[in-house]
DNA sequence: CGGGTTTGACCCGCGC
DNA sequence: GCGCGGGTCAAACCCG
């Protein structure tokens, strides 16, 4: 159902049997799930034993973490690079994130990088940055744990993040995005304001990976892509101009059932409490609650039956 | 020199 | 008990 994938609800049968799931049809569109207080797990991935423990007991032990689900649309991230693009990903917003992994998974085209946050030494944050396999358009960003520091993290750190990745693999990626795909989803390229920007710049950074994947797949003028993206990105607010889809909508089709269109707002108050990490996003979904963007570029906040319960 | 990215291997948990 | 999949760590390489 709901589509939450995140959390427990990953390690729902669903999310393995799922197949494609057809998301609403949107595409921009950002899900996040807050977790119940969730104490933000000192070092859950310090190491893997640590993972395994930190998990739950009956749950899935590795992936239990509280998750935030954010699902952007490639278009609206998806750019060239323009240049000092991390690839992996820049801490855009206030954290610098490091890859540490990436992996194929089953019943993906796309593989899955995973990335922790550099920004401090002992943060425990975690993302997990893969392209929806029902949209290949939409990529989905999972976030774990909370960040144990301020974000405010000096310009002087991030410049590092933010000029990182000049790396050559950009250079095979004719670039995937392609505009027509935003029509596509139905996102016209919100343009919220609101200092989403960074979130924006950040998942663009991550999709970089995807963009060679997507690449591959299809093939659109990097020029225009370019340019398109560096507006996107650069001249506008910066924001997913997503829509706002339900973690359902990327999920599998058994996660497609669900229909939030934007039900609650409630959840999404809670859930920005506990949006510490998610500064950009946490503006993103109160534009979208508060504006009633909604789909235009709001995003979706999706939580765990915990975090609804606890509302 | 430091930081970050990339790739491979290893380990853990879950499902059958 | 075995197999599969996912997640993380470690080593090597590259760039700034």
């Amino acid at each position: 159902m709901d589509g939450e994938w995140s959390d427990e609800a990953v390690s729902s049968p669903t999310m393995s049997g799922g197949g494609e799931q057809k998301a609403g049809g949107e595409g921009g569109v950002v899900a996040a799930e807050d977790c119940p207080g969730s104490p933000v797990s000192q070092s859950p991935a310090a190491h893997r034993s640590a993972a395994g423990a930190a998990a739950s007991p009956s749950g899935r032990p590795r992936r239990s973490a509280q998750k935030r689900v954010v699902i952007v649309p490639l278009t609206d991230v998806s750019g060239p690079r323009p240049k000092g693009v991390g690839e992996g990903n820049t801490p855009t917003d206030s954290w610098a994130w490091r890859k540490y992994g990436q992996k194929p998974i089953k019943g993906s085209p796309f593989p899955r990088a995973y990335y922790r946050c550099s920004s401090s030494k002992g943060c425990p944050a975690r993302k997990q940055v893969e392209r929806s396999r029902a949209d290949p358009d939409t990529v989905i960003v999972t976030y774990s744990f909370e960040h144990n520091h301020s974000a405010t993290v000096p310009r002087a750190q991030n410049r590092q993040a933010a000029p990182q990745k000049p790396k050559a693999q950009t250079c095979s990626l004719p670039e995937p995005v392609m505009e027509s795909e935003e029509t596509h989803h139905g996102i016209p390229a919100r343009p919220v304001t609101g200092g989403g920007g960074a979130a924006a710049v950040e998942v663009r950074d991550e999709f970089r990976w995807l963009y060679d994947v997507v690449s591959v797949t299809s093939s659109t003028s990097p020029s225009d892509i370019d340019a398109a993206d560096e507006m996107q990105l650069y001249d506008q607010p910066m924001f997913f101009g997503g829509a706002v889809v339900d973690t359902a909508a990327l999920l599998p089709d058994e996660f497609s059932d669900v229909g939030l269109g934007g039900e609650g707002l409630g959840e999404e108050a809670a859930m920005f409490e506990g949006l510490g990490e998610l500064p950009e996003c946490a503006m993103v979904f109160r534009r979208r609650a508060g504006d009633g963007l909604a789909m235009a570029g709001g995003v979706k906040v999706e939580q765990p039956a915990e975090s609804t319960a606890m509302t």
